[in-house]
DNA sequence: TAATCTCAGTTAACGGTGTTAATTGACTGA
DNA sequence: TCAGTCAATTAACACCGTTAACTGAGATTA
């Protein structure tokens, strides 16, 4: 009896183990020198018990990915419940994109298949992902309330902005300081949403 | 005497064949398919003749994204030949970058690290990508002659605004066409040309 | 008790990767 | 004829994702 419910905790752990120690070596050495077997030694397991919670590397990563979307999501809705204001909502919004991709930028790079990170399952028709177009739009239309056709374009366009500015500021980052990048974000992003009105 | 002649002229065709065989593979199969083993088999010699005209994979990869950054150059270059006007330039720039991503997605990918493909040899201090940075911040320059801090920071925006708007094009191509998101590039890159001045 | 079953976990294997050392074999000059 | 040169090959190393075969200990049953 307590070994069918110590089982599945076990379980549990090791799972989330294995993501945790994917995300440790991409952190460390980067998505290129993540491997199956790698994952495994630090887990003190074999090879193959890693495909028995991932039915393959890609799914591993896809489920890494997932998690950064949850991630994103519940940090959205949060600023949603901090401030009533839309400007503020989205301008915060915009930070928080940021911040999480300087603080967790191998996640990031999973998210968008960046810097040798492949997951090849596709990304748009993932919940997860939707859920955070979702959130935003809703955000977006709550001060600019125009038809879905609208709100999905500027949405695409605040999302670029937003993706190209970090992605630009983690090639560039030898050569323009994170700290100017980061500037630079902030006072687009601003102008960004100032100039939804 | 013909032997030394001949022998340049082949080495130098073997070394564009192996460099046109892995865009090749990569267009196809995408570039986490391409291997040396490949690129060998193609240009019917083994694997380590690769290696005779580029020291690694890595170096190879970098010799694909330096003519990338040559082949916008050039094309840049054209533009300003075709046109004086600043703000006709700096778009029409825009709508060639936006080709250049369209028409030869792989190198594209190759250039920015995105999609599996990965070179580590750093992007930023390459001569090529310095020399795309240096055109774009000269045009922007003749229209707006600031410091050389301010050119660089809107160069930075420009720069982001376009790739992030490619790249989010790209991945959500299933999904929204990408006929659609050339229009919404083209008024967006339009609105910030316009709101340079 | 002895034989069987179950099953978590292992090793071994397949075909692939980047890369390098050792080897072939044809042609050259002495 | 012998030695040397040199382009090109094969073989090897240490990895990779993935799967099949196997081990061995504990539970179940006759």
């Amino acid at each position: 009896m307590e070994i069918i419910e110590r089982k599945p905790r076990n379980r549990e752990q090791t799972r989330s183990g294995i993501l945790k120690t994917a995300k440790a070596i991409a952190r460390r050495e980067g998505w290129q020198a993540v491997s199956i077997r790698k994952i495994a030694d630090a887990i003190e397991y074999s090879a193959p018990i890693v495909y028995e919670y991932f039915d393959s590397k890609d799914v591993l990563l896809d489920e890494i990915r997932n998690e950064g979307f949850r991630h994103l999501y519940q940090e959205y809705d949060r600023i949603l419940t901090l401030y009533r204001d839309p400007e503020k909502r989205l301008f915060e919004i915009s930070l928080v994109q940021w911040e999480f991709a300087r603080q967790q930028p191998e996640i990031y790079q999973v998210m968008y298949n960046l810097d040798g990170a492949l997951c090849s399952l596709p990304v748009h028709q993932s919940e997860s992902m939707q859920a955070v177009s979702r959130i935003v739009c809703k955000t977006i239309f709550s001060f600019i309330p125009k038809a879905e056709e609208s709100i999905r374009r500027l949405y695409f366009q605040w999302w670029s902005v937003s993706h190209g500015m970090i992605t630009l500021a983690m090639l560039l980052k030898n050569e323009q300081p994170i700290e100017q990048s980061e500037q630079v974000y902030r006072e687009t992003m601003r102008r960004f949403v100032r100039d939804l009105r």
